[in-house]
DNA sequence: CGGCCTCTAGAGCGATCACTCTAGTCAGGA
DNA sequence: TCCTGACTAGAGTGATCGCTCTAGAGGCCG
C-alpha cells in the first residue's frame, strides 16, 4: 500500500507549485496528504530533502508527458504554438498559481542545495531532450533542434514567471507567438541549408563558449 | 545617516539573489550588512516585509539602468543580442549565483504575499516600459515592441533559469540569439508594413483574452 | 496461535524563526 | 547646559521549524 506515499507527492507537488520549497512546511505537507506525521519519515527517511527530490522527479515526468500531447507530427510551429495557448490558460483558471512545478523551487536551491538543483537540472534535461526529439522529428537539424528547445523552454518558464507575477496569462501567448517564430525559422533554414546567421553583438562580444548546450 | 540603511538594503539583494526570501533570515542580513540588528526595525518598521519590498524595487530600478549600458540607437537586435552575452558572462562568473535579482522572489511570493508581488510586478512593468521604448525609438511599432519586448524578457528569464539550474551559461547565449532574430522580424515586419501572421494553432484555440499585455 | 514486519500514532525535542523590549549613546538646537 | 530625537545595543518573546522518539495497530506467514 503506497497509496500514503503517493499523497504525500502531490500533495508536496501543489505546494512547492503555489509556495515553493522553503515555504512549505512538512506540517503542511501531511496535512494536505492526510497522512500521518510518521509516515513521512518512513516513506523518506531522507525527509523534507528526499520528499522534495522525489516530488521535483515525479511531478517533472508527469508534465513531460504533456508535451506528447500536443505533437503530433504536423505543423510543427503550430503545436508549440497551441501548448502556450493551452499553458496560458491553466495558468490562469488557477488563478495564477499552478504553472511550473519545479522552476520555484529551481530557483530557490540553485545555490544553496545541490541534491535538489540536480534534480531540478535532471527534470530540464528530460524536457529538453523530449522537445529536441520533437523538432528533429519534425526535420530540423539536431543541433538547430537543441537550441531551438533551449529558447522554446526559456520562454515558456519566462512567461511563467511574468504571467503570475503580472496577472497576465496573455504573456504566455505572446512568448508562444515568439516560439512559433522561432520554429518556424528552424524548420526554414533546415529545408533551404541554410546556416544559422552568425552572432553579431554590439558591444560586448558574444561569449568564448559553445551556444548549444 | 542612511548608509545603514543602504547597507541593509544592499545585503538583502545579494540574499534575495542567491537564496530567495523565504530563506533567507532578518539576522543573516543584519551580519551582512554589519548593522545593529535594532536597526533594521528602526528604518523599516514593517519588518522584513517592508525591507523586502524596498529591496526589490530598488534593485529592479538599478537593474532597469543596465538596459540603457546596451542600447545607443544603433542595430537593436545586435544590441539585445550583446545584452544577453554580457549577462551570460555575469551568471558564469558569480558561479551561477547572480542573474536576476527578483525572479526568485518573484515565484515565490506571486501567491502569498499580494504587496511584495505587487513590488515585483512593478518592477517587471518598468523594465517592459524601459525595453519597448528602445524599440519604439527603433522604429517599431507600438504595439508590436510591447509584445516584443515581453518575449525578450520571457527569454532572459527563463534562461536564467535554466542557466542556473543546469549550470550552463550558453543558455544565455542562446535566448539571445533567439530574441534576436525575433527583434529583427518585428523590424523587418515594421519597414515593409507587412502585419504580424496571425496564430493558426493546431490544437487548442488560441487564449481569447488580447494578445499584447 | 505467535512472531514479524510494515505502517500508524502523536507527544515532544532542540534549533531557529521574525520580532519586541528596555536601556542606553550621541549629536544638534535652544 | 540641557533636551530631544535619531539611532544603537542585545537579551528575550512566543511561535514554528524539521525531525525523533516510544509505542502500538494490523495484516501475513509459520
Amino acid at each position: 500500500m503506497n497509496d500514503t506515499k503517493d499523497r504525500l507527492v502531490t500533495a508536496t507537488a501543489e505546494l512547492f507549485r503555489q509556495r515553493g520549497y522553503n515555504a512549505t512546511a512538512v506540517k503542511q505537507i501531511v496535512e494536505m496528504a492526510g497522512a500521518p506525521f510518521a509516515s513521512l519519515y518512513h516513506f523518506f527517511p531522507g525527509g523534507k530533502e528526499e520528499l522534495g527530490a522525489e516530488t521535483i522527479r515525479q511531478s517533472g515526468a508527469i508534465y513531460g508527458q504533456l508535451i506528447d500531447v500536443f505533437f503530433h507530427g504536423g505543423d510543427v510551429a503550430a503545436e508549440t504554438e497551441a501548448f502556450f495557448c493551452a499553458a496560458a490558460d491553466t495558468v490562469r483558471d488557477s488563478g495564477y498559481a499552478d504553472a511550473c512545478p519545479i522552476a520555484t523551487v529551481a530557483l530557490e536551491v540553485a545555490s544553496t542545495n545541490e541534491v535538489l538543483r540536480v534534480a531540478t537540472a535532471d527534470v530540464f534535461d528530460d524536457w529538453l531532450d523530449t522537445i529536441t526529439g520533437r523538432y528533429v522529428a519534425a526535420g530540423i537539424d539536431p543541433a538547430a533542434a537543441r537550441t531551438l528547445s533551449v529558447s522554446v523552454l526559456a520562454l515558456l518558464e519566462g512567461a511563467f514567471l511574468l504571467a503570475r507575477a503580472r496577472r497576465d496569462e496573455a504573456h504566455v501567448v505572446t512568448a508562444g507567438a515568439t516560439a512559433a517564430l522561432a520554429v518556424r525559422d528552424a524548420v526554414d533554414r533546415t529545408t533551404t541549408k541554410r546556416p544559422a546567421p552568425k552572432a553579431k553583438a554590439a558591444r560586448a562580444r558574444p561569449s568564448s563558449r559553445a551556444q548549444p548546450s
